[in-house]
DNA sequence: GATAACAAAATTGTCGACAATGTTAGCCTT
DNA sequence: AAGGCTAACATTGTCGACAATTTTGTTATC
């Protein structure tokens, strides 16, 4: 049984060269095909997806809006490269935002997709005790525990918010930095007590632990690249 | 003396007609001048600003991803028509991320500059007592409170979000249903509070009151907007 | 040898034209 | 008269070409 991230819905087409290479230049980016701080040429780009400068441009304007590129005119687009600072600012939305989605999921969230979570969590348990299929907890698994939760809170703009947009820039980041939670059995033993949070209904507690996951997350994050 | 509010940095003159353009719809949509819900005829637009249909299809693309437009394809964009659900779904986000930014201002905004805020606060407050410039502070001088907090918080991050995408769309809501606070003592006295924590250096109750503040808001709009 | 001015090349920005898709109006059939 | 088909129209999507700007490379001068 493979449980696929729910986010992975790339390779959708949609009927607009625009859209589609916008998505698979998102992936490019996240995976560091495109690696960051590159600058993108516009006529090569085109050559590359075989289209023409008109569509790529719009992709362009989008992934703009995405914050994965930045564009000074006249100058080109490059590939953004964030910094220490800007990952730990990200890492403080994400307590805030997904603290609230946590909040609104111990309200909504149906007992049946408790219980799929926890399926889920279980399988990751295994994963770990196995020492294999690690790296997907650590780089995939992860944050599709956190998606889901955003996805149980009902609220389109926290979706919107964090999972078309932030957590782009947060697996680039994993990509880039080979940034694994180092600590996965700690991070999988939060997870359940957020979810116990969730089921029991309280939404106090459940949006306190998350936003103290989070915080965890960052002060680890800190720590180890202070250090480096 | 007239305070501007800082956010209104339109008519900026960008060198690339699609940027500026962007703007000027962006001013249109919000103003209400292109309504709510309203088919976007690229033709028509591109005549509108003098412009082709290129750059005007490059700010369309960056809308949609301010989300203030809904594109279609092959069926065209229109401008977004938010529902009452969607309004207060923005009041949790913006609860969330604001009482982020308020906590963390409260560790780093420099003193001359919360004096500064409590200048502006006082003459909202003469605003209110003279019954005129009322329009002002409801409609403007209550986003430019918050505004400066968020800009205070130091996290680029929470700029982004809050300033350059999400305020689009609550001030658009309040040209729309011209939704003002109708409780701007109740409100002027709660940002007095919050500045308080804020200089108090108070990181836990700055968030609190800020959280609180929005919450008041997000339920006085929903009682109105229910009743009708 | 380093620097400044100039020219050439490459890249971005803009435009108009054509192709593909969706919409609408009129006609025919039932 | 109502419903569905068809053809004309309008709009969106895509492309290649041209203009404006930046970058690069060269040359001349100090």
């Amino acid at each position: 049984m493979t449980i696929e991230p729910l986010y992975a819905s790339e390779s959708q087409q949609s009927s607009t060269l625009a859209d589609r290479v916008c998505h698979e230049i998102i992936t490019a980016i996240v995976k560091g095909e495109i690696p960051a701080g590159a600058k993108i040429s516009e006529p090569e780009l085109a050559k590359t997806y075989g289209i023409s400068r008109g569509p790529l441009r719009e992709a362009i304007r989008r992934l703009e809006g995405l914050r994965l590129v930045e564009r000074k005119p006249h100058i080109g687009a490059s590939v953004v490269q964030l910094s220490v600072k800007e990952l730990l600012e990200i890492y403080r939305v994400r307590e805030a935002l997904e603290g609230m989605a946590c909040r609104l999921a111990a309200t909504v969230m149906p007992q049946d997709e408790i219980n799929q979570l926890r399926t889920l969590l279980d399988h990751h348990q295994s994963g770990i005790e196995e020492q294999e299929g690690q790296a997907y907890f650590q780089k995939e698994g992860d944050l599709d525990f956190h998606y889901r939760i955003v996805m149980a809170s009902g609220n389109s703009k926290l979706q919107e918010l964090l999972a078309a947009d932030l957590y782009h820039l947060v697996r680039m980041y994993r990509y880039q930095f080979s940034l694994s939670s180092s600590r996965p059995t700690m991070a999988l033993r939060e997870h359940h007590q957020i979810l116990d949070a969730i089921e029991a209904r309280d939404e106090e507690l459940a949006e306190l632990l998350m936003r103290r996951h989070i915080s965890a997350s960052r002060r680890n994050i800190e720590s180890k690249l202070n250090q480096s």
